[in-house]
DNA sequence: CTTCCATACCTAGTTATACTAGGTATATGC
DNA sequence: GCATATACCTAGTATAACTAGGTATGGAAG
């Protein structure tokens, strides 16, 4: 359950480029080596909702000799807004591993 | 927003010995710099969910011209499930870390 | 040559979870 | 005596992630 930070983790995957939906799923694979296997009603949905929000902008294509394909990109709101998960990111994972590093005795 | 998370959170801060509800939300406060202020409405239903999984215990206590408190402990099933949140929070935020961190270029 | 798999997209509906917004009651400080 | 902090609770809401389907093409295997 990735709740809260999958579209952090979208935005991230584009920061390096415009890609299609496909993709975006298989990079995820790829980096996180197999923890985040997406299924495609996750990710599809999330990429509609990041447009729909203004963070993302798309464009068919169709590949000589390919299937069509919807390429996506960071549009400047996108990239404040992946800046701005990112710190997001730090605060809470710093935060949990505070919490659940502990072990520490109750303080008086 | 904590989704997935909080569970393991609640079960850390009673890793250290028992402790009631009020006293759970004031910890995860301040252990966590006050990154998570969490209201009573989100710890409540989380301490009654666990504990109907089997992974807390509770006794009612009335400390000496003291208002009542629900006094809440780990079970053994308790101790082992916050040792798989921990391992499952060290997977996820690895993974995380890894897509949020990159800004390499796509691979061909 | 056809069958299967990988690619590539989509959405309606379910579920689970955190949170909002209330309510009750006692002890303490001003 | 009134506000604040302590201490508990729950019904309802929002929404995000996922399930489980559906469509269609290209290439590989048989």
């Amino acid at each position: 359950m990735l709740k809260g930070h999958l579209d952090a983790i979208v935005l991230a995957a584009l920061e390096a480029g415009p890609a299609h939906g496909y993709a975006i799923i298989e990079a995820i694979k790829t980096r996180s080596s197999s923890t985040f296997d997406l299924p495609e009603g996750t990710v599809y949905p999330a990429l509609h909702r990041l447009e729909q929000a203004g963070l993302l902008a798309s464009t068919w294509t169709t590949p000589a000799g390919g299937r069509r394909r919807r390429i996506y990109s960071l549009t400047k709101a996108g990239v404040a807004a992946l800046a701005d998960r990112r710190k997001a990111w730090g605060r809470f994972s710093h935060a949990v591993d505070m919490l659940l590093g502990g072990g520490r005795a109750w303080p008086a």
